[in-house]
DNA sequence: GACAAATTTGCACAAATATGCAAATATAAG
DNA sequence: CTTATATTTGCATATTTGTGCAAATTTGTC
């Protein structure tokens, strides 16, 4: 059960954690619109196959959503699921100080 | 620069994307004292030898810190920094949305 | 100084990964 | 039907990565 959801969470992370994937995720989040792949694959310079199989990737991973629209796929973020999975680990990671009960689901204080 | 940014990030998210890694930020997680290598590569259940390599990686990042104590290491999470950088990335994906909510617990979000 | 414990490093190796090119596929347009 | 455009897939390849074992290193204990 953990395991597994650490491992979901390990691939996640590792799908957000190459560079050029992360470029094409920033690409999106910064177009309003989504993009097809000839379009993304521009921002990190790489093969219009390379963006396809990073694109994928991210898909699988849920980072992003796919639509068919004649020739094209148009890409756009999943951007709450992303970004809970992403702060529900900071929370894990940042509620983990000492003497903090295991169980709790209190959002810790963003300590400065 | 933006691209050494988004190395850096992606170089985090790389390091914390790989399942036993994770394991050993889980661990340290988990346990409110430090915890020194040898204890720690008893969760994932690799050589001390990975266990070191990995926690290198992870300090390397600065998710852990070191801290020499006689013949052992002590490790312990920088938790609020990683935390810290977890959200901001969040943010950026969430923040990049039209309108942002979905999520019981609601964070308000940094300037765009 | 001799020995033990914790950690790092060198080495080897298998597996995964990122990449580009060319071919195949899908679909729109003429 | 033919052509053009967008995407995927197959293949080859160079690089990275995770791993274990043994040796080296560091440091505490006797």
């Amino acid at each position: 059960m953990e395991r597994i959801q650490h491992q979901a969470l390990a691939d996640l992370l590792k799908a957000l954690g190459e560079f050029n994937r992360l470029s094409l995720v920033y690409e999106l989040c910064q177009c309003d619109k989504p993009r097809n792949a000839m379009c993304l694959c521009e921002c990190c310079s790489v093969d219009a196959s390379v963006a396809s199989r990073h694109l994928k990737i991210l898909a699988e991973q849920g980072v992003v959503q796919i639509k068919k629209k004649g020739r094209e796929r148009i890409y756009s973020l999943n951007r709450s699921e992303v970004a809970n999975q992403l702060r529900s680990l900071a929370d894990q990671i940042e509620g983990c100080s000492p003497a903090v009960s295991t169980t709790t689901n209190h959002r810790p204080r963003k300590a400065i």
